[in-house]
DNA sequence: CTGGGCGATGTTATCGGTAACATCGACAGC
DNA sequence: GCTGTCGATGTTACCGATAACATCGCCCAG
């Protein structure tokens, strides 16, 4: 078989003896044509293989059914899960999807691809923001494309989506503080992770409620970093709520080294509930998000203000919390 | 400020005082072209922010400078970490990423837009196939595209990039069998999964040479499922090679409850290198796949074939070992 | 009988670029 | 001095779709 070039919607209209305007109209299942007409040209497309070019449909009709995502730090277990829900929620909507990521270990990230996001090629946009730098690169984008921000901090005049971080802190604290600690350090994540900031608020609202004082560390999300600082931990304290799953382990696994027994003498509650926490040693209690139910509330969100209906501002997630064998009454 | 239509490309001629066509020859950076009308050129560019609109490009042009990444089962660590890396290097390498997921728990992702990026739209196709059926998708596919498959087990007529899974695999073994195991045992991966495959295809080999008897569980790459084999383990083992590291946290966590203590009764040896796995209780010794790496020569292959140069069909990414402490010498 | 409205379809312009060819002046070679 | 070549730029057509408006029967109300 030759390469013979791909069909247009004007062969299929010769082919189908109509106009190529007809095709169209089938193509966009413009309501008046006759059911034959339909049929006859439902056929010629069928026989000619034909694929309507969306480049030449974006560029004529002005929409691409496209929506580009911008992510910061996907390597990192928060952004890389939102940003999965967040392409399968816009699939499942019948979007494509643009991704460009940033921010990764450092680097600014393609500046043009941010600019083509940001300038045409989408109909909207999804900016996964983590942290306050995330912000900032936010408000070079380009205005006046619908756009819907991941975070926990909206920034005005954008709209926003995300877990419930305080809330899920108040969950961790709560608990910890029903089983009677009262020394409860913070395992804080990074300043400028919004997430690690509202997860520190968190903390520090429910030991404000409980009159007792804030004691905390920070940490860099990596599990070495939960090591180093297990590895200095006051002997007094008896619980320890870490800003995430990983970092918890590192504390767990330095506690270990150091003969102190978890959940016996120190209590450990994680945050994100990744797959594999039931299996640590021990199972870890810890702040489950949905990043699932995050990406579809996103996107539903996102194509709401995409169709105009601009009222949704700022939605929110609720996290849970899932108690496993890391927590105890303090034995002190 | 008036919301005032985007600037064309005959806008900024306008202002430069010169034809559209010097304008887009100077987008494209063409030779001859004098120095102050480029100069000239590009302040009228600036000054109306005008940005290339990427669609009427991509019509005239028939270039988009976008690869779509088509992913089978993107909530897998493999997978997940390959369109990372892949999506990093495109980027990278200047071109922009259109991400299609399916197979995200049994569903098969949406056709349309499998289609989309199989007619036009991408330039380049990048698919991640980590399952049989993943390649059976495949072949559904647009021909005519220059394709790439990451994949263990490339199928005719695909250019192909993969970690070399067997080759891992028989690291692991050497390991094991220089530090003096005979009864391994292998806890592959489901059995539809090429990697799972390729490295219990390792692992025969590495037991066959040896002389030892194969002796094979399956699990389903969760920590779970590995507790579960775990569970089972006959005790006269004193090996074990897992073909993830999660299956790998899951057996050491029934090892655990069963009183049988890693390394000191059972060798455990993992696949992966997750960034936790230094954390594990014992901190798991384990095969590292470098998925930057990857993703990397990936691209660098896909671009060579886009530019027309058909040569290299398969590439290989060596695997490395880590030892940590969940491995030594049997005591028995 | 006739004009208006509407359903079904066609015609032409347009979207914002690039490709191909045309033009025009300067300069080199004979 | 004439011509050929090349550098710098302009002109026109075209990519493959949609938008806007035109056309043409046909049916119904006045």
């Amino acid at each position: 078989m030759t390469k013979r070039p791909r069909p247009n919607i004007r062969d299929v209209a010769a082919l189908a003896g109509v106009s190529h305007m007809t095709v169209s109209r089938v193509i966009n299942d413009h309501p008046s044509l006759r059911d034959d007409t339909r049929r006859r040209v439902r056929a010629a497309m069928e026989e000619l293989d034909y694929r309507p070019n969306s480049d030449a449909r974006a560029l004529a009709s002005r929409r691409t059914d496209r929506i580009g995502v911008i992510i910061d730090s996907p390597a990192q277990v928060g952004p890389a899960n939102t940003m999965l829900g967040v392409e399968q929620a816009a699939l499942a909507s019948g979007y494509r999807v643009s991704t460009v990521t940033v921010g990764t270990d450092g680097r600014t990230g393609s500046r043009a691809a941010l600019q083509h996001l940001g300038a045409q090629g989408v109909d909207g946009l999804c900016v996964i923001a983590p942290r306050s730098s995330s912000l900032t690169m936010l408000r070079e984008l380009d205005r006046g494309i619908p756009t819907l921000v991941v975070t926990p901090t909206p920034d005005d005049g954008y709209h926003a989506v995300a877990v419930d971080q305080s809330g899920g802190a108040g969950m961790a604290m709560d608990h910890l503080l029903e089983l009677g600690h009262r020394r409860i350090v913070h395992l804080a994540g990074p300043d400028d992770w919004l997430d690690a900031r509202a997860r520190l608020d968190g903390y520090r609202a429910s030991m404000a409620a409980a009159g007792a004082p804030a004691e905390v560390l920070v940490g860099d999300w990596t599990a070495d970093s939960g090591y180093a600082l297990g590895a200095t931990l006051d002997p007094g304290v008896t619980a320890v709520f870490a800003a995430n799953d990983q970092m918890a382990l590192g504390l767990v696994h330095a506690l270990a080294d150091r003969g102190i027994d978890v959940p016996g003498d120190v209590s450990v509650v994680g945050f994100d509930d990744l797959a594999d926490v039931a299996h640590y040693r021990p199972p870890l209690t810890t702040v489950r998000q949905d990043f699932s139910a995050l990406g579809q509330r996103a996107i539903e969100t996102l194509v709401a203000v995409m169709a105009g209906h601009a009222r949704p501002r700022i939605a929110t997630i609720p996290a849970s919390l899932t108690v496993r064998a890391s927590t105890a009454t303090p034995s002190r």
